[in-house]
DNA sequence: GACCCTTTGTTCAACTTTCAAGAAGCCTTA
DNA sequence: TAAGGCTTCTTGAAAGTTGAACAAAGGGTC
């Protein structure tokens, strides 16, 4: 074992102490915390936080209607995801898709005036709850902190551009 | 509305531009990190990467065994998730269950050699992608700061002992 | 022992997610 | 305009998760 000098698979450089501490803390802190949020949206909005950030986008969007594809990328899910989501929302009455004018083959998922009034109603409870489990606690040093962490980790798994398994032209 | 000063429905304090930011960049780094890491157990390990984790969890155990409800409580999982879980990695030869000795409602989930090997297998290559995404591209400063970031989020999380609702008695 | 309440682990049905496959429209090139 | 390749969205089946309900055993009290 131990090939060659690309980096491939050396030894491996196992986590510290302080380093699996640290992983720990993040998995249990953040499981808990989407346990959370999901808990309190299936009680007072009726569906999951997923469902929920897709009605929010919706909500953001001009006409506040998009495209299923750019839905799916602003929401991280594949599009098979959000086509059963859509389709759950849908049943409830909070989306409906429309064919989009300009391209036959996509589809605009837009949100009902009913959906809106959901989120509306179910808004303050969830960002209470955000609010609650992480702005109210930590300082204001600790959310920069946060930020910047979160942007440097996002990059080192961003999908990144076209050309992302060609690292050597870059 | 806006009733009454005991914090329970006032009128919403809404996120700061700034918290946006930061909640955002929180979700997105979040979620795509454990996309990641369940991709690449799926891929390397041939299951999620919570069900990883259970074998971990027993791997570290005395005698590789645990009462299925301790199991379920260090994985953050219920014990419904956790029987289902079981089920499927005992199909797969990496647990068995026996009754407990002590206590004849109980059960322990034990870790087979076979699982073992598995572990041994896939764990380079799971700390490998941790260290990538997390450990190798933070300072130290912020592993430091990321760690007590996240334990002041698990604390206001905590399942908490009794009492949890009845936080005057505390 | 009889009673009652709790804990343990499983099961079922409903729901969500994943993955692979596929129909249909777009786009470029000849 | 035909051909080939790419994009868009959906589908169906398998896998995983949830929440409620349940049987069985523990543990206390009278």
């Amino acid at each position: 074992m131990d090939m060659a000098p690309n980096g491939v698979s050396e030894q491996p450089r196992w986590l510290s102490d302080d380093e699996q501490r640290v992983w720990r803390a993040y998995l249990h802190a953040t499981t808990l915390l989407e346990d959370h949020l999901d808990r309190q949206l299936q009680r007072d909005a009726g569906m999951p936080h997923v469902y929920y950030g897709l009605l929010v986008q919706l909500s953001q969007a001009p006409r506040r209607r998009m495209r299923m594809t750019e839905l799916a990328k602003d929401a991280k899910i594949t599009r098979s995801r959000l086509s059963h989501a859509v389709a759950r929302l849908e049943k409830n009455g909070w989306v409906r898709r429309e064919d989009c004018p300009s391209d036959k083959r996509g589809q605009n998922a837009f949100l009902t005036d009913e959906g809106y009034e959901v989120l509306r109603r179910s808004a303050p409870g969830h960002v209470a709850a955000v609010r609650q489990a992480l702005f109210d606690r930590l300082s204001p040093e600790q959310v920069g902190q946060l930020g910047e962490i979160m942007r440097v980790m996002a990059e080192g798994l961003q999908p990144a551009g076209p050309d992302a398994d060609l690292p050597w032209l870059r």
